[in-house]
DNA sequence: TGAAAGATGTAAGGAGGCTTACACTTGAGA
DNA sequence: TCTCAAGTGTAAGCCTCCTTACATCTTTCA
């Protein structure tokens, strides 16, 4: 069965505590798509006007250089809220999203956004979080790149990746993600050689197990 | 004579829009406090249960590392925001905030600040593009970190300087901040040695000149 | 199913920038 | 105004990680 806007919205933790009604209006003024794999939703440069909330499959954020190299800036899972910039001043995107697996997504209109929040003091509250846990994230990436090592940082994406995407296994926390060692590279800011010498490191030691593309850690190196 | 918070309020680009009315209340909950240079207002581990404003002098937020490395996230100047990821769900702080001049501090508790929010659905959005406006700053610096050089950081580092604190002079874009090699490495992640190296390659280059700490861009190499 | 594209393994070489070390200069505060 | 701490200049050595270069293994999709 095909869930429905009122479904996902009403699941999300950013629309909670928001009465049913509103829930239905939000629903109103989202308009439903599809993105392939592979597609854009938005390229940098472009207009930034609205925010998207992803309902299925994976999307990523980054940004690239000029010379073509890339940083992934975030991955998102359903439920997540993307593109809120523009709410902030943002007037062309300064990322990219891509979706990664075929997806399904929602997108609001910058201005109606904005007049939900006026009319709902208490959302608003819950953007501003939102955008500041992501504040967060973002400056303890800046922090590790600059006092941690590429062992370290690689340790400290699994140990994230982990806490978002693992599950308990026979071996260990196992990582629902299927990644490239070039994916990861871009998350971390390495290169594609320096991660698979690092990878087989940890596989040696034994803090990491991989089948296929499929990542286990084995010890509590990644805390 | 001393300017009253009422003043620094009502003059404040984030109070802009809101009834005189509350921007009294606003006054009403803030707390003023001194901060003699090099004392902290709040260091990493604290509690995160205020926000403040400063209203005069000047604060650093910085990072640190194990063994004592600095990161500095953030110079602020009279008017800014600072602390208010207790906003977002941070427990503790992860920075330091420390007067760098003697310093004039507003400190306003979390829940009023929140109670505030609520009942000033403009105020709130006002408060979501402030922390918006942090997060692309701190996303950029990450890609500039990826990306680029230390040659390259020093420059961009210039010219966004200058872009907040500079003075059209004689020579050039004058800025009017006294920093030393050490601060500036703090600020692009770099060694306080190759900080020294670098801008004495700008100064030759003729696009820098340097009397004492102050520094005037003189060429366009800064855009 | 087979060819092409994509991903991984590995190694040599080199560059950027950090560390260490120390002399010299400036400036803050007693 | 003098002293001492703080800041700057400079250089050698080294270390991490990037680049380049291929061989091989896997996946995709025509």
């Amino acid at each position: 069965m095909q869930k429905t806007k009122l479904w996902y919205i009403s699941t999300n933790s950013l629309f909670m505590g928001l009465p049913e009604k509103e829930m239905k209006v939000m629903a109103s003024i989202m308009r439903t798509d599809e993105i392939k794999k592979k597609n854009r939703v938005y390229t940098a440069g472009d207009k930034s006007d609205k925010i998207y909330m992803l309902k299925e499959g994976m999307v990523k954020l980054s940004r690239l250089s000029d010379d073509g190299r890339e940083l992934t800036v975030e991955l998102l899972e359903p439920g997540d809220i993307f593109g809120e910039l523009s709410i902030a001043g943002e007037e062309e995107r300064e990322t990219s999203a891509e979706a990664i697996e075929d997806s399904m997504i929602c997108a609001i209109n910058r201005q109606e956004f904005e007049d939900f929040i006026g009319k709902n003091p208490g959302f608003s509250l819950a953007i501003t979080r939102f955008i500041g846990f992501r504040l967060r994230r973002i400056e303890s990436r800046l922090e590790n790149l600059i006092f941690r090592d590429v062992r370290s940082r690689l340790q400290m994406l699994f140990s994230d990746l982990a806490a978002k995407y693992g599950q308990q296994s026979q071996e260990g926390l196992r990582i629902k993600l299927k990644l490239t060692h070039q994916d990861i590279a871009n998350l971390i800011g390495s290169s594609r050689e320096t991660v698979t010498l690092e990878i087989n490191k940890l596989k040696k030691e034994g803090s990491l197990q991989v089948d296929g593309r499929n990542y286990t850690l084995t010890e509590k190196v990644f805390s």
